[in-house]
DNA sequence: CCTTGTGTTCTCCG
DNA sequence: CCGGAGAACACAAG
């Protein structure tokens, strides 16, 4: 979303305002005739940092999530109509599920667009910032999650790997399709109690874990049924999804064992039965 | 019925 | 009875 830095939001269209939270920030004005004047990721939260007013000593953000099927999609100015082809992803942007529209002196416009509605924007000031951000965990690919700060994150954890894997407080980030390709990985079954890994196996899914979102960042995700990124784009990673969503098919690597399917923190999960001890 | 991210509520245990 | 941990649930719509 790095295109909209710094361009002046001249209008902000709430077509569903269910969508927005924290109302009483008074979304609308939080914005308009303000620039984004930086932009920042923490786990699955965009972070977008408005331009102070000129007798404002406090900042305020925007605050993006996008839930299962929410996305920011980016126009510039040539392909910034309402025409029926501009929206050539029918489903993913079609008016009706286009909740928050920016629109930018430019001529270029963001959406927010989000069919399930598990998604949401809010505006913060600095102390809500502050609060939402005490509860992310390590950031899994900075320098600062080293294997020692993973050893006692994970130490005498009672659940079992996989809830701890998408457990945002612990490790920000990874989501049910990442934690099944970490721990086919790392050879780690789901359900195994996360306090129960050996020394070794920590280390391995430690290790995994930056294997696994490194692909997955440099393939821009992972496009399983319709995600896309802000240019409409879909995401690479697919391809080297080795269990998720394989359920009942022969294993890749060993060839021998099947890909089960279960259930493990609530979620589907998939792993094989032969290469996870 | 299934899918998932996350905020809330419930339950268990010391 | 309190607090924390972890599990379970609720939500949305295709």
């Amino acid at each position: 979303m790095g295109k909209v830095l710094n361009k002046l939001v001249l209008r902000v269209e709430i077509n569903n305002v269910n969508v927005i939270r924290n109302r009483k920030n008074s979304f609308k004005k939080a914005l308009e005739r303000r620039r984004f004047v930086n932009i920042e990721r923490r786990g699955k939260m965009l972070i977008f940092e408005i331009e102070k007013g000129k007798k404002e000593t406090k900042r305020y953000f925007l605050l993006a999530r996008m839930g299962m099927t929410g996305r920011l999609v980016y126009f510039s100015e040539e392909d910034a109509l309402w025409g029926e082809n501009s929206f050539k992803n029918k489903k993913s942007f079609s008016h009706k599920h286009c909740h928050i529209i920016f629109k930018f002196k430019e001529d270029a416009v963001m959406l927010f667009c989000d069919i399930r509605r598990f998604g949401y924007m809010e505006v913060v000031g600095e102390k809500e910032l502050e609060d939402r951000l005490a509860h992310f965990g390590s950031e899994p690919l900075s320098d600062s999650f080293t294997l020692s700060v993973f050893r006692n994150t994970i130490k005498n954890k009672k659940t079992t790997v996989k809830a701890f894997l998408l457990n945002q407080r612990y490790v920000a980030g990874i989501g049910n399709i990442y934690a099944d390709e970490i721990l086919f990985e790392a050879g780690v079954r789901p359900c195994r109690v996360a306090s129960s890994l050996s020394a070794e196996e920590v280390k391995v899914v430690y290790k995994s874990i930056k294997k696994i979102l490194r692909k997955a960042v440099v393939n821009r995700g992972t496009t399983f049924s319709d995600y896309v990124d802000s240019d409409g784009k879909e995401g690479g990673f697919k391809k080297y999804l080795k269990v998720y969503g394989r359920g009942g098919e022969k294993c890749l690597n060993c060839k021998a064992g099947n890909i089960k399917k279960i259930r493990v923190a609530g979620r589907g999960t998939c792993f094989c039965e032969y290469c996870q001890k």
